[in-house]
Formats: C-alpha cells, structure tokens, sequence
DNA sequence: ACGCCCTGACTGACCAGTCAATCTAGTCCG
DNA sequence: CGGACTAGATTGACTGGTCAGTCAGGGCGT
C-alpha cells in the first residue's frame, strides 16, 4: 500500500483508521460524516478516498484486521495440546484484553459488524463464523474425549460461549458493568467458569427437562 | 391512538406498523426509506406521519410494545415461588417462543435496538436494563438461597445467560443454526442447563481459576 | 359543515464520492 | 549544485442524488 517514506512521518493512512475507530465509537457509523472521519484524523476530506475506496471499506479493514488476528490466535490454541477449558480461557482472555486494549476499536467491531445482521455483518459473515465454527469444533472434540456432555450441539455451546462473552463487552460499551482491572479478570473467570462447568460430564441431573409452556 | 371504527376496517396504524417490521428485517433501519414501509404497508407515503411523528418513533413504537410485554412476563415470573431453574427457563422460553412466532419483529429489536449502542440503544437503554436488572435480582436470590454459588456477580451471570440466548437468535437471524421446532426446544433447554449447571453449588471444583497470561 | 383519515408532489438539507489543481520528495542529468 | 521531470500525497470545492419531513388539498362519515 504505502510504506512512510521515514520515520517520524506521519503514516496519514494509520491516523485515518485510528480516527475513524474514534468517530465511528462515538457516532456510529451511519450517523457520522466521511468529514467527520478526516477532521478527526486532522487531513483533507480527499485523502481518505486516496487511501480508502469508500466509507465502507474503512469500517472493513478495520473489522478484517482485528478479527484476523484473534482468528489466528484461536487457530494457534486449537492446534496445541491442552485442555477445553483452558482452550476456551485462552479466546475469552483474548477478547477481553482486546476490550481492555482498545475499547472503542471493540466496540466498533460489535456494534457495527459482528451484530449488524442487514449490513457489515452480512458481508463478513463467512469470517465471522469461522471463529465460531472453531470454537465448536474445540467443543465437539471435548464431547468425544468425554471430558463435555454429549447431549449439546457443539454449535449451540459455541453460540452460548461466544454470546455471552460479547453480553459481558455491550454491558460495558453501555456503561452497565463496572470497568476495572479486577472486573476484566473476574468477568474471564466467570465466562469459562460457568460455561464449562454448564457443559462439563459430572453427575448428569437426572431431571428430564421436561418443563415448558409457551 | 385511533380504535378502527368498525370491524373489518383495517387498521392502517397497525399495518404500517407490521410493514415497518419486514422493512426494518429485510433492509435495516438506516437503508430502508420512509417510502418503503408506506409502499410494504399500502397507503400513503404522508399517512405513516399521520400516525408516527417520525420515522424513529416508528421503530420506538415496535420496541417497546415487545419489550413490554417481556419485562412483564419477567415480573410475573419474579413475583412466583418457584426454583431459579425454572424461572430463566420460562424467560429462555419467553424469547425463543417470540422469535419463532415472530422471527424478523425480533431480529430488528435485537439488531436494531437492543444491541446498537450509539442509536437506540442507547436511547432506550434504561428500559433494557430493567430487564437485566430483574434477572440479576433472580440471580442474586438464587444465590442467597444457597442454590447458586456466592461468587459471581449476579450482575454479570445475567448478561452472560441474557446474551447467550441473544446470540442463539443471532445464529438463527444470520442462518448459522438450524431452525427447526426441535432445535428451537433444545436451545431452551441449553441454554438454562448450561448456564445454571454452571452457576450451581455443586461440589466445587478446587481447580483455582488459575489461569491465563494475556 | 365539521373533523377525521388519507394522499402524494414538493422542499430543503445533507452527504458520499469526484476531480482538477497544488504540493513534496526523489531522481537524473548537465 | 541547480533545474527539469515524475509520481505519489494532499487539498477542498463541487456535483448529483437521496430522502425525511411538510403541506395543501381531496374524500367520506356523521
């Protein structure tokens, strides 16, 4: 694309996704103006279209970036030998250090894409489901080794796993869960903790979920 | 509002209301013009401001009528004497049962409301929490009583157990999970399992959550 | 005749994307 | 060294199209 010429040159690109991050954290990206985009970055209106075919594709390079990266990290755990449930710590760790590192960049991603089910989410949706599909298959190998009931679609755990970690990031994108480094660990914690335990092989409950009305 | 004077008359308020559903379901709040639910609904493009001051309150309209109804089968179920278990449980089926009665009324409140944290969501973001609020209150209880382990926020069990069904409709709203009546019974059935399998007071596992470099 | 429901052409504002012009830095030659 | 040339970076005024919301009027029941 286009290496700075030197260092301490500003990489104007950069500064137009990092501005963006900001803009479209605070605005949304519907709402916000390509122009808010460059007065953010400090550049001329033009240059974001130099360096961006559309307003849309800034949104996807920032979205293919991040979830790139967390889709190798799952690949690279999935590949080692360790336990489900230290394997599920692992991705839920990752997210909510991405949260901690980066909160707008995270919110942004959700808001705008991972949930947008009539625009950027449908676009991406091949990617994002491959994370999914990885999650369960850690799942569904954890069902065969015995250490998972065997009775749950491994598609469904991994939805629930996924969902409830996302939950745990909008509660704190709408200020409703308490943001402090002990919150971030105990909120890891809790995610694995229950899932797993949830879906763990001990003593199954005999009570046929009979229950039900509509 | 406007009772329809006689029956059989249709009632346009309510027609433009259900056309706005598909609309928002098909297209997206945002892409969608005004003109789109008024040629969906039949009538005139100046009637749907006849009845709604503007294109957002149309949307509010739909929102809150639904979510309504859902905090007040919460409240009905809080105020019984009955097992947590079987009060997430009528909740997970509440919801279920709304998606699978009415699949895109829910996928625009999910989508378009409940998770968009710079537009209406935000806007009706203490309505939504009341919702939150009443599960963690069950929570909370459940764990008072010994039932659930002490040492989870009750606040951050209730998102985790509120967004692992969210994200079970997202799987059916992006067509990621099958949608049939059996599954549509399993995944109640998952997700209160797992979720309160995970959040009992069964032998505790001394494991120490130990874990995790970041 | 009054008060509604209902109509749809019109307006005013807004904004994504274009483009012609200017700037900057590197390169090559005399 | 300086001037000519090139290519990419940078600028911002402008265009074309879109669309939410308005409004003046027509229809119909009572």
């Amino acid at each position: 694309m286009s290496a700075s010429p030197r260092a301490g040159a500003p990489d104007k690109r950069r500064m137009i996704l990092q501005a963006a991050v900001r803009v479209f954290a605070r605005q949304g990206f519907h709402t916000c103006r390509v122009s808010d985009i460059a007065d953010e970055a400090g550049v001329a209106y033009g240059l974001v279209y130099h360096y961006f075919a559309s307003k849309d594709k800034v949104l996807d390079t920032l979205f293919l970036e991040r979830w790139h990266v967390m889709l190798e990290l799952i690949r690279e755990v999935d590949g080692q030998e360790l336990p489900v449930r230290e394997k599920l710590a692992a991705i839920a760790s990752f997210i909510v250090e991405s949260y901690r590192h980066d909160p707008d960049l995270m919110k942004v991603i959700i808001v705008e894409v991972t949930r947008a089910a009539n625009s950027f989410g449908d676009k991406h949706i091949d990617t994002i489901r491959e994370a999914y599909d990885l999650i369960g298959g850690m799942i569904a190998k954890a069902q065969a080794d015995g250490v998972f009931k065997a009775d749950v679609e491994p598609r469904f755990a991994a939805m629930a796993f996924y969902g409830a970690i996302e939950q745990l990031l909008t509660g704190w994108i709408f200020e409703l869960l308490p943001q402090t480094e002990d919150y971030f660990e105990r909120a890891k914690w809790l995610v694995v903790e229950t899932i797993c335990g949830g879906l763990e092989a001990h003593a199954m409950t005999a009570a046929g979920a009979a229950g039900g009305g509509a």
